[in-house]
Parts: C-alpha cells; sequence; structure tokens
DNA sequence: TAATCACTTGCTTGTTGACAACAAGTTTCT
DNA sequence: AGAAACTTGTTGTCAACAAGCAAGTGATTA
C-alpha cells in the first residue's frame, strides 16, 4: 500500500543526504495527499502521514515543523503541477483566448489528476480560517492568478479584442472567483455540477460579455 | 465580555427548561462565532465556547454532541439569517432582475454582518473536507441556492427576457460559483478584491450575457 | 389552593485516549 | 569524527464520554 519504505536506491548502494531527504519529502507529501483525500486535514495524523511514506511516527513534524508546514508544502507542491499544466496549455496567448484556454487547462488538470484538485481545493479552503499558518500561501496564488487575469484582459484590450470600457481587475476577480467558486461545488458536491459544460458556457459568457461590439 | 451567564430571567423569576436551553444555545453559537472569527475552528475549544458563553466546559459537547454538531448548528444559525435578507430583498421576483437583487441582498448581508458572512464562509470551507461531519449541510444550501436561481432564469426565458439557448443549470452553477469564490477571496484577503464593484460588473455581465437579442 | 414527592432535564466535573510538538537519543552518510 | 537524517521518550492540550448534582415539572393528596 504504502511507497517504497525503503531509503535504499534500487541498485542497493546507499544514497547521499540531499538524495534521502528528497525521497522522504516526496513520500510524506504523497503520503498526505492520499490521507487528506481519506480522512481530511484535521483527521489526518501527523504519525499516520509519518508511518504511510514509510518512515516513523516523528519525522513529518521534524522535516517540516508542524502541520500547517506541511500542508503549506503539500500546497505549493500541487500547485506547481498545475501551473505546469496552465503554461503548458496559454503559452504566451493573451485576451479572451488565453482566458478561454486556462479554462480548458484547467478542466483537463482536474481530469488527469482529480486527487491533486481535490486536495489542493481542501487546502485553499483550510487557508480560510483566520490564523491559518498557509493562508499566505493561497494569498499569494489567487492574487497572482487575478494579476495574470488581468494582464490578459488589458492585452486584449490594446488589440482592441475586449470593449474598451472593461475593468481587467474586476473581470480577473470574477474569473477566479467563477474557478474557485466551482471547483468548491465540485469537491463537496460532484453531481450537482457538469464541470466540462459550465466551462463551455464560461467561455461563451466571456465572449459575449467582452467582446467589442463596436463592429457595424 | 461573555453574555448573560446568569440562567434567571430579568424579573428574577425561574425559567423553564426550554427558555434555559434556549439562552445557552443563542449563548454558546454567539460565542462559537466571535471564537471562530478570533482562532479559527481548529483552534477553538469546547472548553472557550462553553465558558465564554457563561457555563461549564462541558456543556457545549453535552448540547451538541461533537464540535462538528456544534458547527452544523452555527452554520444552520447564520444561514438563516441571510435567508431572510434574501427573501426580503428578492420577493418573488425572477429572471435577471432577482439574479441581480439576490447579489444587492448579499452584499448588503455582507456589508452589515461581516462577522457573519465570514463565520459562514469559514464554515462552507470547512464542509469542504473529506469525512465533515456537517458537509451534508453545506451541499444542501448550495443545492438549493443554484435550484432557485435555475428557477428564476427559466421563468425569465419564458417571459422571453433570457434568450431561449441559455442553459438554466449551467447558468445558475456559474452564479452560485461566482459568489460563493467571491466570498472566499474577500474572506482571506480584502484588499485584493472590491465587492461592490466586482457585483456591480457581474450584474451588467448577466444582462450582457443573458438578455434575448433578436430584437430588432 | 398549597404542599410534597417521583421523575425529567439541564448542567458540571472526573477521566481517558489521541494527538501535536518538542527534546534527547540513535543511525547513516561524509 | 562530525554532521545530518531519522527515531523514540515525554508533555500538555483537547474531544469525547460517563457519572453525578441541581433545577424544573407535573401528578397526587389534602
Amino acid at each position: 500500500m504504502s511507497t517504497d519504505p525503503q531509503p535504499v536506491a534500487e541498485n542497493g548502494q546507499s544514497l547521499t543526504q540531499a538524495e534521502r531527504t528528497a525521497i522522504s519529502d516526496k513520500a510524506m507529501i504523497d503520503a498526505a495527499i492520499e490521507l487528506i483525500l481519506e480522512h481530511g486535514t484535521d483527521k489526518t495524523t501527523l504519525q499516520a502521514i509519518g508511518e504511510k511514506a514509510g518512515y516513523s511516527r516523528g519525522l513529518a513534524t521534524y522535516r517540516f515543523g508542524s502541520k500547517a508546514g506541511l500542508y503549506d508544502e503539500v500546497c505549493k507542491s500541487i500547485s506547481r503541477r498545475w501551473l505546469g499544466y496552465l503554461k503548458e496549455g496559454v503559452g504566451d496567448k493573451s485576451g479572451i483566448d488565453a482566458m478561454c484556454t486556462a479554462l480548458d487547462s484547467f478542466f483537463q488538470f482536474v481530469s488527469d489528476s482529480p486527487r491533486d484538485a481535490r486536495v489542493l481545493q481542501i487546502l485553499y479552503c483550510g487557508a480560510a480560517s483566520p490564523r491559518s499558518e498557509y493562508r499566505q500561501t493561497s494569498v499569494n496564488i489567487h492574487r497572482r492568478q487575478q494579476d495574470d487575469v488581468a494582464d490578459w484582459v488589458r492585452a486584449g484590450m490594446k488589440t482592441g479584442e475586449i470593449r474598451k470600457n472593461a475593468d481587467p481587475k474586476s473581470i480577473a476577480a470574477h474569473y477566479i472567483a467563477y474557478i474557485s467558486g466551482m471547483t468548491y461545488l465540485w469537491l463537496i458536491d460532484p453531481k450537482s455540477v457538469d464541470f466540462r459544460k459550465a466551462n463551455e458556457d464560461m467561455k461563451e459568457h466571456l465572449k459575449l460579455s467582452l467582446e467589442n461590439r463596436t463592429a457595424t
């Protein structure tokens, strides 16, 4: 069940210190993802994470300092994978095209890695609690996402594709709020939401509400 | 600091059992709201809730069964207040008008009772965790909200106000996701979001993307 | 009507097991 | 030998439960 508990390379040779920590870090983060999916953040214990990863009950605390510290790393780890999808899909597109492509990329990410997507959303939700020790991570990610979208909108306005009286910041907030809220709804009640169809509608909606309609 | 710790009516007479529970219930739910705002759900203890309410450390567990049971009641209690705002504002409107008015009502609620709104969002986020014992409450609330919005859209399509090829369910999901996501962003990073402006923009978007444009 | 008594319900205190966090130790690399 | 990875011992906090105490309730009797 658990992933490779031996801190030993396949060839039987000993590992460098850096390799050892890299391996145990990854094993614990993977174990955390599995356990969060199964039991939620509250009810997964650092002991369970350490042991599922093939180590002792104390390693997770030792390595990450605290439960929040570990979750912060899990959050960053999954975020990096999602950013990979995003860059892959959007590249240096901009305007409405970038916004639509990013929706496709997100749907692709959720389809390919539903476990990652679920855990990321669970962790974002955990960041909502006051005194959350990894709230700043969520804040930074969401700020940056909004900034990126606002840039896409500004670029679209410059080319004339997007109507002149649009407000990039508001549109970005709307766009990111839609993704965040949609993912929440999908997480708590997958049946109540058709993610693919909602995204198709969102793309339609973006075109209808953003496109410059001064053409004759 | 704490609210009326004496289980005695103002006139000095003794209370009925029902009155006593009503008083202690309310005191504990109010105390929970304050403590969740200050420390988050994880770090507020049932002991602190009971004592802040003017009772013993054990009453909260005894009355609500568990921490999750108490949070479920807090969730329902605040939801009722929000539904009051909604009914007050929307009445029996429908179509785009109802959707716009509901946005205004929600903004009003957030402005009038930011503490309630914050705690409700924190609890919704808590419901995202697998095995959350009050997830069903959040699911039911969000399902019902989506159903209501879908009904408004269908009514608007019937009158011809809304374009015929609209999909009520997708639009409802989009609409609720927007509110949910927006509230999340506002909660974790109030400065990154201008709630009023975003709502004004949302109303504009709704009109642009839903109105029947077959008229000449 | 008023007093009393059996019962019910609200509430408190004692206790247990689980857990995060830390400190001190042991093993593995360099 | 020394440093870094990792484990084990320990402590304080907390949720949950159980047993007990106190206040309210309602029927019976006079």
